[in-house]
DNA sequence: CGGGGTATTGAGACAAATCAACCTTGGTGG
DNA sequence: CCACCAAGGTTGATTTGTCTCAATACCCCG
C-alpha cells in the first residue's frame, strides 16, 4: 500500500501541529492517530495516571485541573479545538482533564508520537513550540494570579476565550464552564467571580446576555485590563 | 585524540542531566561546555532575546523573573546549584535572569546542545524530565498563588528553599534574595510578607535569627502548610 | 558614628472571602 | 400548560485578609 493512499483527515491541515509536513509524514501519523469521542462530564484521563497518549482537540471543549488532597482545586487551562493535550515530559501526567462539552479527539499513543516526533524535524519543530505555548501561557496566568485584581483576571479570561473561540474576532463570547470552574481557574470564590461580572457589565465593557452568554462591547479596554495593569 | 583524554568537570556527575551518560558522551558535553562566572547583581540574559544557550547552575543563586511593559514583576522561581536555565522550548526566552549570588554556570550553546540531545537518547531523556520539572513546579507555584494566604505561601517558598539548598534537610535557610524579591514571587506586598513571617514566628514554626537567616523548628507544620491547604 | 538602603510595625482603606438570602432557569410530573 | 423543584447564579451584609501609606527600627558599610 503506498503512503498516498491513506488520506489524512481534513482537520489535520488546520492544526498547528501538522504544518509544513508532507503527505508521507501526514499519512504515518494517521497511522498511528485514533479518533476518540468523549461526552460531557467524562474524564479523559486522571491525574497521576502513566502519559500514555497525546491529543488534539478538534471538536467540544475541555477542561484541565489539578486538584490537592483535601479537594482544593486549581483549574490550569480550557481546552478548545486546535489545543493540544498530554505534551507533557514527565511519565505521567500533572493534571487531569475532564470534558465541559462532548468533545471529539485525535488520539496518538505517546511512544509512537515521540518516535514520529525524532523521525522528522519540522514535526519536532511544532511540538516543542507548542511545548512552549504551553509553558507562557502558564507563565501569563501566573502573572494575573499574581499581579491583578478580580475584575482583572475575569478580563485575562475573557480575552483568552475570545481568542481561542473560532478564527475571527467575535464579540460574542460563550462561557462554557460553570462560576465555580471560573473561580477556581482565576484563584477567586464564585461570589467574587459573579461581582466581577457585575462591574465589568456597569463599566460598560461588556453586557451580559446571559449566565453563559456574554457580548464585549469595548475590546480594547477588555485586552487593556487582561494584560499590562 | 581519543575522547577520554578530556576529562569532564567533576559537577558533570552531580548533575541530573549528565546521569547514566557514558564516558563519550560526557566528553563531546564537556567540548561544547564552557564555565562562566557571573557576578551578583549582573543579568544573564534578558526577557524576549534569542535564546542561544542553555545554562546549569554549579554555584550561586539566581532569580528568574518576568516583567511587563509597567514594570510589574513576576518572579518565576530562584535557581541553585544544580539548576537548569534556559530549557526553553520557544527560540526567544519567556523570562530574564538575573544573579543574586555571584554565580557560576556551565553553558551550552543551544544548538550544538539540542543536537547532543538528539544523539544521547539517556541525555534526551533526562532533559525532558527537567523540562517536565519545571512546569510541575510552576504549576505549583500557580496553585499556592491561586489557593493560599500569606503565610501558607510563605511556608510554600521555605520548604521549597529547604528542599533545594544544599542535599542533607537542613533546618537552617538562608534567604539570599530581599523581601521585594519573596514579594514579587508570591504575589505579595513585602510588607505582608514581613507580617507572614511574624505570623509564623507567633505559631512557633520558624524563628527569625536575622531577615536572612531563618530557623525552622518545625518543618512538619510548615510542609503541612506548604503543600495541601 | 553617621547615613542610606532594607526591613518591620502600626493605622486606616479597600478588596475579597464568607455566610445567608434570594433569584433564574431548565426539567419534571401532575 | 403550568406548578414545582433543584441546581446554579446573583446580590447583600459582615468579617477577614491584604494593600497602602506612614513612621520607626535595623544593619551593613564607609
Amino acid at each position: 500500500m503506498v503512503s498516498s493512499a491513506i488520506k489524512p483527515p481534513e482537520t489535520f491541515f488546520h492544526s498547528k501541529l501538522f504544518r509544513g509536513l508532507g503527505n508521507d509524514e501526514l499519512a504515518l501519523l494517521a497511522g498511528i492517530c485514533q479518533r476518540r469521542r468523549l461526552p460531557t462530564g467524562e474524564q479523559l484521563f486522571r491525574q497521576y495516571s502513566p502519559a500514555q497518549h497525546v491529543y488534539v482537540v478538534v471538536s467540544g471543549t475541555l477542561m484541565i485541573e489539578r486538584l490537592s488532597r483535601s479537594g482544593r482545586r486549581q483549574v490550569i487551562a480550557f481546552a478548545y479545538p486546535g489545543d493540544y493535550i498530554g505534551f507533557t515530559n514527565t511519565d505521567d501526567y500533572e493534571y487531569s482533564v475532564v470534558c465541559l462539552r462532548e468533545a471529539e479527539l485525535q488520539t496518538f499513543p505517546r511512544r509512537d508520537f515521540l518516535q514520529l516526533v525524532d523521525r522528522f524535524p519540522t514535526l519536532k519543530t511544532n511540538a516543542r513550540q507548542i511545548g512552549g505555548n504551553v509553558l507562557a501561557q502558564t507563565l501569563d496566568q501566573l502573572f494575573a494570579l499574581g499581579q491583578k485584581k478580580a475584575h482583572e483576571r475575569l478580563c485575562f479570561l475573557l480575552a483568552q476565550i475570545g481568542r481561542r473561540q473560532c478564527g475571527t474576532q467575535t464579540t460574542d463570547i460563550e462561557l462554557i464552564m460553570s462560576r465555580q470552574d471560573i473561580a477556581d481557574y482565576l484563584g477567586l470564590t464564585i461570589e467574587t467571580v459573579s461581582r466581577a461580572f457585575a462591574r465589568l457589565k456597569t463599566m460598560g465593557i461588556i453586557e451580559i446576555i446571559s449566565a453563559h452568554r456574554i457580548h464585549v462591547l469595548d475590546r480594547s479596554v477588555l485586552e487593556e485590563l487582561a494584560s499590562v495593569h
